[in-house]
Parts: C-alpha cells; structure tokens; sequence
DNA sequence: CTGATTTTTGTTAAAAAGTTACAAGAAGGT
DNA sequence: ACCTTCTTGTAACTTTTTAACAAAAATCAG
C-alpha cells in the first residue's frame, strides 16, 4: 500500500536508470512530490520518460498519479492513538493527550457500535409515548444532555438522578414507553432493578452500557459501545463522551425520521430562545 | 492543516461558482484527485479558470498542488471531516457522519485552545476555596458533568441549574471562589448576569464560551473553543463534546497538579462505588 | 568474439493539462 | 438608472506529461 515501502522493494527489479530515480525519491521525498517529472528526471540524470517508466513499474498511471500515491504516503499517518496521561506532563502534553485519546475512543466506539440496533432504538423512540433517560453518577450528565435533547421533538420526556424517582417513573411505565438506560459498566445494582422494574411493567428497555454486563442482560435492547477503560484519572471521561456522540445519533435518526416538516419546529424551539439572549449585533 | 475542513469553513468566503466546486469536491473527494481541472470543472458546471481560483483561494499553488493537499488529507490518518447529516441519509450514514464530524470538531478545538489559559485555569481551580460551575441548557449538562469530576477531588464544589440559585449562590462568593460559566455562544443573558454578580463579589470568573461574546468580556478568563457551529439539528452538538472534553482536560490538569498521593485518593473515591455494583465476578 | 536479438534509454514531437490575460456579465451601492 | 466592484468565462499561451521512434547498451547463441 505505502508506496515508499513498495519502491524500496522493488528496487532489484527496476533497471539502473529507474534505480536513479529510486534513490533520489527515497532520500527526498518532500522534495518529489512537488517536483514536476523535468525537475526529477533532472536531479536523478536521466531522462524524463525513464522517470514516467519508473511510475508505471510501481502499478501507478503515470507520473501525476505516482505524485498522489506519494503525498498519501508521506501524509502523517499517525491516527489518534489511545495515549495515557503521565505523572510529569505538562498543560501541553496532557492537553494533547487527552484530545487525541477522546478522538481515538470515539474512532473505536464508532467501528463498535451496531447500526442495526441503532435503527431499531431510533424505531422504538419515535413509536414511544414516554421516553425516560436514567443514569447514575458521570452517566446522570449523559441521561441530563439527552434531556435536553429529546424534550425539544414534542415527546414527553423524563429524567431523574434520584434512584427512587427512578424506580416510581419505572413503576408507572407502560407497555409503549420506552426507557433508556445509561452506565458505562452496566453494573450498578440500582441501575440494573430499575430496568427490572421497567421491564416488569411492560416497558421497552434500552441499554447503553457494555455488551454482557448485568445491565445489558436485564435490557430488551443494547446499543453496546465498546470503548477501552478511562483508567487514567480513575474517572469516567471518553466512555461517556461517546455515549453522548451514540445520544446525538438517536436524536438525529429521530429528526430524520420524522421528516422536514418537524425540523422546522425544532427551529422554532430554537429561535423561542432569542429574547434570552443578546443580539449578535450588539457585539462589536 | 486538512484541507477539506478548510473548504467547509471557508464556504462562505467563497463566490457562488466556487462554492459548486467544493460542493461536488466534498460530496465525493476521491473522485476529484482523479480527475483532472476539465473534468472537475465539467462536474461543477463551471470553467476551468474557476476551479483554479477554487485552488488558489485555499492558499494552494494551483489545481496540482490543490490535489495534492486533498490526497493528503484523505490518507488515513486525518480522515475527519465536518460532514453535515442529509436529509435522505440511513442510518449508516448518519452515525458514520456523525461520529466523523464530532472527531474533526475536536481537532479542530484542539488547534484552538489556548494552552497558556488552561495552565492559569488549572492553577485558579487548585488554588480555589470554592468551585462553581454554571450553565443553562444544553450547557447544563456540561457544567452538571463538570461537578461530578470536581466533586471527587475534595474541594467544595457547587452546581445550579436553576438560574436564581446561581445568582444567589454568586452573591455569597468570595475572592478564592471560582465561577466557570459554560456557553457555547456566550450570549445568554442571565448567565452573562450571574458573571456580573461574581464579579462584583470579588470571585474569579472563568468563561468557556466563545471569544468576544457578552460572557467572555465579563469573565477574568476565557477559555475560548473554536468549533464549527451547530446548525445542522438545530441542537448544540459538538460544541458541547469539545467542552466536556475542556473538562477532561481541567480535571485532569488539576490531579497532576496536586501530586500522587492526591491520586491515591482518587482511586479510593472510585472503590467505593465497589458495594453499589455487581462485582465483575458475577457476571459471565 | 561476432552478430543477432532483446532490453533499456534518450530524443523529438504531440497531446494533455493547467495558467494567464482580458473582456463580458452579474451584483451591489448610490 | 448609472457607476463601481466583484465574478465568471473565453481564448491564447505555457508548462507538463506522454507517445513514438530510434539509438545505445546489454544479453545470448553460435
């Protein structure tokens, strides 16, 4: 695939001329890739049809196609790498780090997650006529964001931090509500009653927690995230920022689904909020 | 640095030919380094010397250089683009945008931040007697997830969602408090008020917001995030991803600074959740 | 070692691609 | 409605790349 890798090994096979050009990408590749093929045939003395030659060997169209293969390669291909926090980083490094460690979670939540579950959850939301959010500790600000993203589609909406709120919403539940649980471990005990209760009054049980977990066994569905431990900080940070990303992809597949027309009225949501606001023009 | 991202944002700057360029270049960018200036402008419906001036506009030398930059950005590596969800997009459209356009908005805060004002946001935070972290909707979550980090570290630490408990829990602050106030527009009035009153009482107010906005001139620090903006849902979305992660990166900053044993008392913070879960044991 | 044959390389010329200059047209302001 | 400014396209031109062919080098059989 890399094509720097792919000359070094075809370099027995090229003929000497070709071999000239070889070494004068290999030593400076910067440099080729924005040399045009008179430039190059001239570094490497040799004509510019052998530099063309030399393209084709490497299964590219020519010369202008080789330039693209090169560019690609030499793009640093250094994708976001799970780095952990160490005792002595400064402000710079573990700002870094961080943000390159959410990024890299997110890159592996997203290969991980189920689009099929995810449809069929966006499918039970719209159908819903209560959808109740509940999570406990750093998952409470999860089921809190998806809240406020919810209560804005006209649907009513519930969410409580309190374990016994909780449990009364649950008990009070029907057969076309649909609760959604949240927990990074799926192992919170009264997380796991919760949807006991929920699922003992009908209700359609949704999981956003990990694959196999008590909680997920307790769940009608689970929308499974599999996104490695934050054991850095012995904190919660990138498991809950891609249960967020997974709330955003509901609330989209729930606006989608709805149609134009119901866009328009979460403009309108939007815009009630104007008169709390400063105008933009009255910044300067 | 990518430059598909910077044709998304330099979308406006553009003229209107020269934005059906980057329509058809964003709607399928492997197709364009493949193609030469005729054919892409063909597919643009515009002239040659358009799409050079296309080129041009993106600080690139010309068409070649041009696409060079795009196979750059397409290798793997930085394949993150700000991608906005279409109306006829399935599910697998949708996530996959999703989660994409949510890494590339954290790229894109992470180019922004201010690494200086994070480091005097740590030390503010550390050496605080009292922490507050307000903010309103969508914003409340962040500021609720902030309190579930803080509250770890054992200092005393204050969340209101309710707008008079921030003004009167303002009104008795005091010079070693500090009040950070989320935002993503920074011109919600009734938090630009709760920044007024802290001020007035001598508290240190810390904005995360976005530069030059009504908040940001009351606070003693802002800690300004460039991200793209939200219109596609009308809800906030990555926004508020790149705060939590601001967040992270706080919290973060503040262990280190408070040195191993601090640490120690983290993980003891976190076993004691131990009796409240299922041990992973029981599990199978 | 010689001559035939194949392979490699360079020269020349043509084609393709990209760029410049300029003029026509559209947009915006007075 | 007129002037100015900004956009856009046409046509000419330059650069870059490729094709065709011929010369040179290398290989091999006898």
């Amino acid at each position: 695939m890399n094509i720097l890798e792919k000359i070094t090994q075809h370099k027995l096979a090229f003929s000497k001329s070709e071999r000239k050009v070889a070494e004068v990408i290999l030593a400076n590749p910067q440099v080729a890739i924005h040399s045009s093929i008179a430039t190059l045939a001239k570094m490497s003395d040799v004509s510019e049809p052998t530099v063309n030659r030399f393209c084709r060997r490497l299964d590219t169209k020519g010369y202008p196609d080789f330039k693209l293969h090169l560019a690609q390669s030499l793009a640093n291909g250094t994708p976001y790498v799970n780095r952990h926090v160490e005792e002595d980083d400064g402000p710079e490094e573990y700002t870094k780090k961080i943000f390159e460690s959410t990024m890299a979670s997110l890159e592996v939540a997203r290969q991980s997650v189920d689009i099929n579950t995810i449809n069929r959850v966006v499918d039970l939301l719209t159908q819903a006529q209560k959808i109740s959010f509940f999570g406990l500790g750093a998952s409470a600000s999860v089921a809190h964001d998806a809240l406020n993203k919810f209560f804005r589609f006209n649907v009513p909406v519930v969410y409580f931090e309190d374990i016994l709120m909780q449990r009364m919403s649950c008990m009070n539940s029907s057969e076309d509500d649909v609760v959604v649980l949240i927990s990074h471990t799926g192992r919170t005990k009264s997380l796991v009653e919760v949807a006991q209760i929920a699922r003992s009054n009908d209700a359609t049980v949704v999981g956003i927690t990990s694959q196999n977990s008590p909680l997920a066994k307790e769940c009608n569905l689970v929308l499974s995230l599999e996104v490695p431990e934050d054991t850095d900080m012995y904190m919660p940070m990138a498991s809950r920022i891609a249960q967020l990303t997974l709330i955003d992809i509901l609330a989209t597949g729930f606006t989608l689904r709805r149609g134009t027309k119901f866009r328009e009225n979460l403009k309108r949501v939007k815009d009630t909020l104007r008169g709390s606001r400063y105008d933009k023009r009255n910044e300067q």
